[in-house]
DNA sequence: ATAGATGCAAATATTTTGCCGCCAG
DNA sequence: CTGGCGGCAAAATATTTGCATCTAT
C-alpha cells in the first residue's frame, strides 16, 4: 500500500486527507462560535495533503480570505487543541522546530519519515496499542495520549544511499 | 519499581543520571577539541537528574564556571546531535515549547510523562523493539531513530483526580 | 445585546549567524 | 602555530499578550 513510485516533494503526507468538514462539525456540535475566519482555517486543515505548520497554515488560508490574520491562526490552534481536535507534531524536526498540526482522528497512529526524501507516512499497529497497555498495566497508570515518530530510509532512498 | 510516596517536582526525571563522563569520553575518542567551556556543559548533561532544556543547561553551566555563553551550549548540544551522543526531546510541550536534551543510551526507550505532577519515567519493552521492526518489514525500510513519548495520569495522581 | 473573536502592535522566547580574537592540541 | 572554538551583537524565527473594536448568536 502507498509504494507508488512516486515522487515526493520533502514533507509529502501519504494518507488521504479528510475533506468532510469534520473539525467545523465538530466545533458546532459542542456550540462553540463559528467565524469566518475560523471556517476557512479549518477548511484548511481538513483538506491538508500533509501536515501543516502555523506559518503554511496561514499562507493557505489568506490565499481563500486574506483577512485572516497570523495570530488568530495561532488562537484557533490553541483552541483545537484544547478540545483535543488536533495533534500537535515536531516529526523529528526535521523541517525545522516549529510544530505541525493534523486533526486528530479515531485510531492513534505512528508517522514514519524518511530522512532522505521527507516522506511521512502513517502506521497504525496492533503491537502499539499493546505496548500503551503494557504501559498502563506496569505504571498502573492511564494513558490518555501518545506520539510515536519513527525516522529512517525508506525503500526507495535505500537504493540511493550507501546504507 | 520507582513508585516511592514521593513528592516529584514538575518535570522530575525517575531513571538515575549517569555521572560517570561518558560524553566527554566520546568525544575525546573522537578526537574532538574539548575546551573548558565544553567540558562543563558535558559535565551537567552527564550528572543531570531531569531533562534539561538549553536554558537549564547554561544556567547550571554558569553556576560552575560563569564564562560559559548562551551560544556556546547551542553550538555544543549541535555537535554532540551531529554526533547522535544525545537525543532531543519535546515531551509532549508538557512544560513548553523548547526542546529537552538527554545522553543518548544504548537502547531506546519510552517517555511516560504524567500530566498532572510532571514525572516523566522512562520505559523500555521488547514490544517497542517488535514494533519498530514490523515497520522495517512493513515498509521496506531502515529505520535508524525513533522517538516515543507518552502521556497520561499516574498511579499517584489518578488518587487525587476524578477520573 | 453581549460574550467572545479578531486585528494590530509590541513583547517574549528561542535559536541562529557573522565576525573577530583566542586557545587546545 | 593554526584551525577550530567561543564571545558578542544582531538577526531570524516562532509564538504570545494587551487592548480596542467588531460580530456571531
Amino acid at each position: 500500500m502507498a509504494t507508488s513510485p512516486h515522487r515526493a516533494s520533502t514533507g509529502e503526507r501519504i494518507n488521504a486527507p479528510d475533506a468532510s468538514g469534520k473539525l467545523e462539525k465538530a466545533l458546532e456540535s459542542r456550540g462553540i462560535r463559528l467565524t469566518r475566519q475560523r471556517r476557512v482555517i479549518l477548511q484548511v486543515m481538513d483538506s491538508a495533503e500533509r501536515h501543516l505548520d502555523a506559518g503554511s497554515i496561514l499562507e493557505r488560508a489568506q490565499r481563500i480570505d486574506p483577512g485572516v490574520h497570523r495570530v488568530t491562526v495561532y488562537r484557533t490552534l490553541d483552541l483545537l487543541k484544547k478540545h483535543s481536535l488536533i495533534d500537535e507534531l515536531d516529526l523529528l524536526h526535521l523541517r525545522g522546530d516549529q510544530h505541525y498540526y493534523e486533526s486528530h482522528g479515531p485510531r492513534d497512529h505512528i508517522h514514519v519519515a524518511c530522512l532522505r526524501c521527507g516522506k511521512v507516512r502513517e502506521f497504525e499497529s496492533r503491537l502499539y496499542e499493546q505496548l500503551k497497555q503494557q504501559i498502563e498495566r506496569d505504571f498502573h497508570m492511564k494513558v490518555t495520549l501518545s506520539r510515536t515518530e519513527v525516522g529512517g530510509y525508506c525503500a526507495e532512498c535505500l537504493k540511493h544511499v550507501g546504507l
